[in-house]
DNA sequence: CAGTGAGCGAGCTTCCGCTTGACTT
């Protein structure tokens, strides 16, 4: 018997608690959820009230047996699940699976993970709040009933295997409207004006004082004019202001912050931070890292105060406790911060190191005194224009947190370098050293990446700490939207300099619209999201979590009665998907982009079975409709009639070869040549798959032919030695084995690889 | 891997949030 048994949700932190308790406590883990709606049907009875249908998941099965096994052993249960809405019904189904008794069980919470905390908690045990687990009870089944009806919809409607949720929706219909922004921006340009000026020279010295004109120039004709005035202008400096500032450093890290910070510094994705931190958290090296909270501990802040006295002396510190500003927080745990302030760098692999690093900085910054500036400007006036220039500059007079640890912006123009100005006074005259208009573009609003996307929802209050991943990989699973780059186009940008009392035009050609890993919606996507817009606006409204999470608060004050809230929203929703069933057509994106110029057929696309399809023609007509898929980065939603008809000039024959036929097409890796049932993949940039020749078609082949003989360096049936990408390699029943360096592959007896195969396979098992 | 677009029908898909491994490459 043993005499105190405590259940918390993750192991980890079982694992700390226990020795903060001691010998008379053992801790165990439930790992978040033991029980959970019915898989199969809907797993909730609605005409009884929705009395929900609770079952032990197959992969609890295990846990739910060693936790009954060590309550029948224990003399007092407590229940250590976080203090939120979530929590509250995990300990809530701990009880009724384990079959205890609801007022002796000690349910207990911790608000921080420190010894003083912990003997805090064990002194103030209560029962389990009902109020909080029946919100958590309404927030379970109405996600089970949206998600759950209106999935099945979409499958009779548009596609079989789709889904839509309260979640998953509103991210799909943020990345569908941004791209639409994205298509009907028209850019604007206009010319910015910026020179640089030489200051007297007093003790001959002279300085470059670099500014921008007040006014940008629609035309370039009107920046010509304008320069021909600076030609002959007399610059005079008007005034100057300084002004102090000061800056302050970010919160410590949420989730949703660190992603963010993480995609931006390092160039983590969303999933890659979480299994990164995952690793650090579970080797006791940062606190718990799915969390809404920015608070930190009375310890955390000690330490931290502590290391920076000592680092950095004490006027860099100030203590600070900030507050949680995120919509629907649930502040069950402490912000993401290093388990030990004092250990500025950990063990471990590269990427673990980097991360903590990140951690470790942003919280000691939060914890810094605030950065202190003098921003300056300077404004020039000249006699023969109103139009005159303005300098601004910043010296950072008191570093502050930013000898640490600086915030990223997703701006892409980082304009926001620091620019000290040399000294200066009112009424000094400056003489320009060059003059330059620029031609600048106005850009289109961004499109998402997984980290801005996680940020967005977070702001909407959409989705918690441990759904931002899981949610971004199920709209990208489902086809709705995928994670892509773009190579951007080519542009012409004018320019005018005025140097040596000379004006000379002059362009030079930059790529505008270039995208690395944004999220893009695809046509299922975009079809998915209108047919949602159409039919269950309430559902994607981007308000509709922040509604109904009202009334789960209300219900968690025992000020709402959970079944009567949800009959509130079910009974018209429902009504919605039978009507949405009965009377709805269904839904392919079809658009018509015009008459075919020769026949005259009809010409539209649409989403068909294996995916968005163009069509010529339809079967009310003698002749069977003609089909060609769109290619890769082509959308039903702006293909044009030219693009369309395009994609019937592929697959094409070049002709016959030695009595075989060579076909040139696009296939789902590019273009190809087909010969004798191989594919040929044709070379990006130098061949074009509509003007490509059979001389062309010929050389692509016996190049690979050739690469493709000299890839066995030897065959012994079951086992061979290959070339690969990189380097030779031996590959046995699928698996493929290096060779150690140093050793010529050609020599290699079967009896030499499956010596390498066998120690290869000993060190990895 | 690089196609497909005739039609029928059975059986399957699906949510969000809380936790980690167990899988394969």
């Amino acid at each position: 018997m043993i005499e105190n048994l405590v259940i918390v949700e993750s192991p980890a932190k079982a694992k700390t608690i226990e020795k903060f308790l001691g010998k008379d406590f053992r801790v165990v883990s439930s790992f978040g959820h033991i029980r959970d709606l019915s898989k199969k049907n809907l797993g909730i009875d609605i005409e009884k009230g929705f009395v929900p249908d609770y079952e032990v998941p197959k992969d609890k099965a295990k846990v739910v047996a060693e936790l009954r096994k060590a309550a029948s052993e224990a003399k007092n249960i407590w229940i250590a699940s976080d203090e939120d809405r979530e929590g509250e019904a995990i300990a809530w189904h701990l009880i009724k699976v384990l079959d205890l008794d609801v007022q002796l069980t000690k349910r207990i919470v911790f608000h921080e993970i420190t010894k003083d905390a912990i003997s805090e908690a064990i002194k103030s045990p209560r029962t389990v709040d009902m109020n909080l687990v029946n919100s958590q009870q309404a927030r379970r089944i109405l996600d089970r009933l949206v998600g759950f009806e209106i999935s099945p919809v979409l499958w009779k409607k548009v596609q079989p295997s789709l889904s839509a949720g309260r979640v998953q929706s509103v991210a799909v219909r943020l990345i569908v409207e941004r791209e639409r922004e994205v298509f009907s921006f028209k850019s604007e340009s206009s010319f910015r004006v910026t020179a640089v000026f030489l200051t007297g020279k007093d003790d001959g010295k002279q300085a470059e004082l670099r500014a921008e004109a007040s006014k940008k120039f629609p035309t370039e004709e009107e920046a010509v004019k304008y320069l021909e005035l600076c030609r002959e202008a007399v610059f005079k400096i008007n005034t100057i202001t300084v002004k102090p500032g000061t800056r302050s450093p970010a919160p410590p890290f949420t989730t949703s912050t660190l992603q963010q910070e993480a995609y931006r510094k390092l160039g983590f994705s969303v999933s890659q931070t979480m299994a990164v931190a995952q690793r650090l958290y579970e080797g006791g090296k940062i606190t718990y890292m799915r969390t809404d909270s920015t608070n930190l501990s009375k310890l955390a802040l000690a330490k931290s105060h502590e290391v920076i006295v000592s680092e950095y002396g004490d006027k860099y510190s100030k203590t600070r406790q900030f507050k949680t500003k995120s919509k629907g927080a649930q502040e069950a745990h402490e912000a993401i911060r290093p388990a030990y302030p004092d250990k500025q760098s950990i063990t471990g692999s590269q990427q673990e190191k980097m991360l903590y690093e990140l951690i470790w900085k942003r919280t000691i910054a939060s914890q810094m005194a605030d950065a202190q500036v003098e921003r300056t400007s300077i404004s020039i006036e000249l006699n023969n224009s109103a139009v005159g220039f303005n300098a601004t500059g910043e010296v950072v007079v008191f570093d502050g947190f930013l000898r640490v640890y600086s915030e990223s912006y997703d701006s892409e123009n980082g304009d926001d370098e620091r620019y000290v100005i040399p000294p200066v006074k009112k009424g000094m005259l400056l003489n320009y050293d060059k003059i330059t208009a620029t031609e600048r573009f106005t850009s289109p609003p961004p499109r998402y990446t997984e980290a801005s996307l996680v940020k967005k929802l977070e702001e909407l209050g959409i989705g918690r700490p441990s759904t931002y991943a899981p949610t971004i990989s199920t709209i990208q699973n489902r086809g709705y939207v995928a994670r892509e780059d773009r190579p951007g186009e080519k542009r012409k940008v004018r320019s005018v300099l005025l140097d040596d009392n000379k004006i000379t035009q002059a362009s030079k050609t930059e790529v505008a619209g270039k995208e690395k890993s944004k999220l893009f919606p695809k046509d299922i996507g975009m079809i998915v999201n209108d047919f949602l817009m159409e039919n269950f606006s309430e559902i994607v409204d981007y308000n509709f979590t922040a509604d109904v999470e009202e009334q789960f608060d209300e219900i968690a004050i025992g000020k709402l009665k959970w079944t009567g809230m949800l009959e509130k929203f079910y009974s018209p929703f429902h009504k919605t998907v039978q009507n949405t069933l009965e009377k709805k057509d269904k839904k392919t994106g079809i658009r018509v982009l015009g008459k075919h110029p020769e026949t005259g057929e009809t010409v539209s696309v649409k989403m068909g079975r294996y995916g968005p399809v163009v069509q010529i023609g339809d079967s009310t007509n003698e002749d069977k409709p003609k089909f060609a898929s769109l290619l890769k980065n082509q959308l039903i939603e702006n293909l044009t009639l030219d693009e369309a008809l395009l994609l019937f000039r592929l697959p094409r024959s070049l002709g016959i070869h030695e009595d075989d036929e060579m076909v040139v097409g696009i296939g789902k890796f590019g273009p190809y040549v087909r010969f004798r049932n191989k594919f040929y993949s044709l070379k990006k940039g130098t061949d074009d798959p509509y003007i490509v020749t059979m001389e062309r078609a010929l050389e692509i082949i016996s190049e690979k032919d050739l690469n493709e003989k000299q890839k066995v360096i030897n065959d012994f049936g079951e086992i061979r030695i290959l070339n690969g990408r990189y380097g030779p390699y031996i590959t046995f029943e699928k698996k493929n084995f290096r060779i150690p360096k140093g050793t010529d592959p050609a020599v290699l007896t079967k009896e030499d690889c499956l010596k390498i195969i066998g120690n290869n396979s000993k060190s990895k098992g």
